[in-house]
RNA sequence: UCCUGAGUAGCUCAAUGGCAGAGCAUUCGGCUGUUAACCGAAGGGUUGUAGGUUCGAGUCCUACCUCAGGAGCCA
């Protein structure tokens, strides 16, 4: 068991090294036996593999030493990459030696076993729970789609602004917030969103986004539902509806992409029908349920580029430009996603802005919120839905997944009833008990992963709905101050990051997508 | 905050109101191709807490505690 000269891999990697000999860093995360044969199994951090130790083929202490080793042990094991059919991974190591780094007590064993263990004590034991396959290839997803998130932005000429996490005053008056004391006399809060700074820092620099993370003290148990999140925030200046609805599509179309290219044994190991995302980023998909959904009978066309069109609103000042290299086409609306277009988008959305905006390409169906109503009417006539849809209201979560269940792709609802949204959204022109504002439902009932709006953008009217809602004008007074001095058109979104890997790692709670869950009732480890 | 459900061995779970059980984990033994290995044996219990009903309570009743996931609210 002494030091050896041989190559240092990682597991990932041993593929590369077939009929060599190498040395891993890693931890004993099983072990079988059969006479004197052993089998441990090794993993890294990177993945896992298996070894086989025979006891005529290994010094007496090499064997000894695996044979009462516990689980999770610390070691270095030096063998032989062969590949084998008979092994998990098609490779199987050929241990020559071993150095432990740090045994685990047969006292006090390693607590995390291979079998079934309950959601208490898998929490209570997060810290050790990350070790195991499944949870370490959700934290790689999860990197993947955060990298991927701010390089949409960061490679589309996004400035990244991050506004504090210390605020004095709630942001839209409404989510309940941490209170602090700050200093002697004053509270502090800890942010709910950064949006309204980052309204503040793209009237600076034209298009910026902010990420980090947000809390909520709501007193919500839900799959859904956390008390600190990550959330991720463009804001664009001289952006509006559609606008902002195309990006959101842009953005989660690249995102999807990304963890499609580099995760799928990742996605394997979680147990992900990956069939559901290919669908989301396919040009078209004749045979999403869109056309029933607005009982059209239309026939929908695929586009003749089996490319992904990404098209960007011309004159709304977004650059949608794809990195080279992954496939991603930018083109100018077939003739193809124009029909679609017409099944699916709401009449007279496009002529809201004017003709400078051009109409979007509608991979993601859209529809307003009177669109949705009427589905959800159907719905319920139709026994598919317990309880009816009240016009007027805000859909309840068997709604939300409901519509978004006749879709193989997120699908964006816009346009609701300005009365139960936030203070600050421009009223729609052509109904103004409506604003403009779309939320993001994700597939597979996984709900709204994006909430966003474009602004008011009038000082008088932004004061008069800011008293409307008892909020404390003095500390909205910055916020006035944008629409004083050369206020345009703006919009932006949130997308909330664990949402986001729930569904699209297709976990059952947003528990797992984080390294340390803070939710209404755990805030430890 | 409301509704519903669950707390029994380190873990996952059994147990008509009548002797506290199994699998995994741990320890010991067996097995030269195991795949959450398997086979044999041993140790391991204040049944969430406090009361109550009963000859007898893990089981029934009351209160409380903890956790779960749903509503509301939200990403």
């Amino acid at each position: 068991m002494s030091e050896t000269s041989s190559l240092t891999v990682t597991i990932a990697s041993l593929s590369a090294h077939e009929g060599q000999t190498v040395t891993l860093r890693g931890w004993l995360y099983n072990i079988r036996s059969s006479g004197k044969l052993l089998f441990p199994t090794f993993r890294d951090g990177t993945g896992t593999i298996q070894g086989i130790v025979p006891r005529a083929a290994v010094p007496e202490e090499v064997f000894e030493t695996l044979k009462n080793l516990q689980l999770e042990s610390s070691l270095t094991v030096t063998g032989k990459v062969r590949a084998d059919s008979r092994a998990p991974s098609g490779y199987e190591l050929d241990v020559e030696s071993i150095h432990i780094i740090s045994a685990v007590s047969a006292d006090e064993p390693f607590p995390i076993t291979l079998k079934e263990h309950g959601v208490d004590f898998l929490m209570e034991h997060r810290h050790l729970w990350l070790r195991t396959p499944r949870q370490s290839a959700i934290l790689r997803v999860r990197a993947t789609i955060m990298r991927a998130a701010a390089e949409y932005f960061d490679t589309n000429g996004f400035i990244r602004t991050d506004p504090p996490i210390l605020t004095p005053n709630a942001c839209e008056g409404t989510s309940e917030l941490f209170e602090m004391d700050y200093f002697d006399d004053d509270k502090a809060y800890l942010t709910q969103s950064g949006q309204l700074y980052i309204e503040a820092t793209a009237l600076a620099l034209g298009k910026v986004y902010s990420f980090g993370p947000t809390f909520r003290a709501e007193k919500s148990k839900t799959r859904r539902h956390l008390t600190e999140f990550w959330m991720i925030e463009p804001e664009v200046a001289h952006l509006e509806l559609n606008g902002l609805m195309d990006l959101a599509e842009a953005f989660i179309t690249h995102i999807v992409t990304r963890v499609l290219e580099s995760h799928r044994a990742d996605l394997k190991v979680i147990g992900r029908d990956v069939e559901k995302l290919e669908a989301v980023i396919l040009p078209t998909d004749a045979s999403s349920k869109v056309a029933t959904a607005t009982d059209t009978g239309t026939n929908i066309a695929a586009p003749t580029d089996a490319g992904i069109n990404v098209i960007a609103p011309s004159g709304t000042g977004i650059n949608i430009a794809a990195p080279t290299g992954t496939g991603i086409q930018v083109a100018a609306p077939t003739d193809a996603s124009i029909k679609n277009e017409s099944v699916i988008l709401s009449e007279g959305a496009a002529e809201v802005e004017g003709p400078a905006v051009k109409t979007a390409p509608n991979r993601f169906p859209r529809l307003s919120y009177d669109e949705a109503h009427a589905m959800l009417e159907k719905a319920f006539a139709e026994g598919k839905i317990e309880n009816p849809h009240t016009y007027g209201d805000d859909f309840g979560s068997p709604d939300e997944t409901y519509i978004s269940s006749q879709f193989s792709k997120p699908v964006m609802v816009h346009r609701y009833p300005a009365a139960f949204k936030a203070f600050y959204m421009q009223p729609d022109p052509l109904d103004p008990t409506k604003a403009l504002c779309v939320d993001v439902l994700a597939p597979e009932g996984y709900g709204e992963i994006i909430g966003g709006s474009q602004r008011i953008d009038s000082y008088d009217l932004l004061k008069q709905r800011i008293e409307e809602h008892n909020l404390p004008l003095a500390a909205f007074q910055w916020y006035l101050d944008l629409r004083k001095y050369g206020s345009v058109p703006h919009a932006g979104f949130g997308m909330g990051i664990e949402r986001a890997v729930a569904w699209i790692c297709g976990l059952d709670h947003v528990r797992e997508t984080i390294p340390f869950a803070r939710t209404l009732n755990r805030i430890y480890p």
